[in-house]
DNA sequence: ATTAAATAGGACCAATATAGTTCTGTTTAA
DNA sequence: TTAAACAGAACTATATTGGTCCTATTTAAT
């Protein structure tokens, strides 16, 4: 359904709330409680990302998880890599081979996989400091920017 | 997952094919056939497809549906629109508003939007006509041209 | 030393979404 | 009149996802 799952943006909003206080521990309790999440679920969310080195953990008493590394050094495109169990594409076929029947006789493949890796480069181009600020993101300035769309499409 | 449906795959594929031989009228069992698809499934898919005016069918015995317009007038994003039952959006509170908890302190959905933009728009300026040939995709090519890019994320 | 506060990992269940099928109806050319 | 074709809708089975829970393990504080 072109999305993200509840994880993923999950993850994503804890992760920009630790981005608004770098170098801090924050505890799973503490994250759920003023993020107004189920604890459980952070938590798994928490355990993935540090699985795939976003974030740090401290065990112990007063232990708990910091932003592994500065949050412009984060994309979402890595949260996502993080915390989606399928491999990032918008079709299985284009992120996986040999997962389906007509692949051999498919004349599209090809480009999804290119339009992966445009909609890949625009996510890994969002870093986490861009999400805790509100101004406009590094891709959506660069599209703007250019004035007139060479090829148009009926709007909607 | 951040994946289009299987259907919004298989509308694409079809379409391409009827994109190749421009006002034919196609019944479903041929395009079953030469795609290697089963024919409910394809069915289903174009039936959808001729809700939304991307295909025009012609009822009755001899009948078959062709596209509505020209392949350079109907964009990957107008096909995704069609066959995903939800709304484009890479999260649901972006797509749709009132159907999470926390969206009144949520920092990241305006965030979330803008990124969907950006995406959209991608996907929009992706036409059936350039999913016939397998050349680099405007998208692509206009993110290609741009020599280095102003933030880096460590690649993976 | 013991306890309590934390994370780690993994298994599990329930709800939802998706894919695919089938059935009934309508249209139209032959 | 018949058969080929689309239209719509309901249904079922499977897969995915979200969420919870349980059992370790680690470590600061008492």
């Amino acid at each position: 359904m072109l999305r993200v799952s509840k994880l993923t943006d999950y993850g994503t909003l804890v992760l920009t709330h630790m981005a608004s206080f770098p170098e801090r521990l924050f505890s799973v309790a503490e994250l759920a409680q003023v993020l107004h999440l189920n604890a459980p679920t952070i938590s798994k969310v928490l355990k993935a990302l540090g699985r795939h080195e976003l974030v740090s953990s401290v065990r112990g008493a007063r232990g708990g998880y910091a932003l592994a590394r500065a949050a412009t050094e984060i994309s979402v495109a890595q949260i996502i890599d993080a915390l989606e169990d399928q491999p990032f594409g918008l079709t299985e076929c284009s992120a996986t081979s040999g997962t389906c029947d007509i692949e051999g006789d498919c004349r599209i493949r090809a480009n999804w996989q290119r339009i992966n890796s445009v909609v890949r480069r625009v996510l890994d181009d969002v870093s986490l400091a861009d999400m805790v600020q509100p101004t406009p993101l590094p891709a959506e300035a660069r599209l703007v920017r250019r004035a007139t769309p060479e090829r148009k499409c009926t709007p909607q």
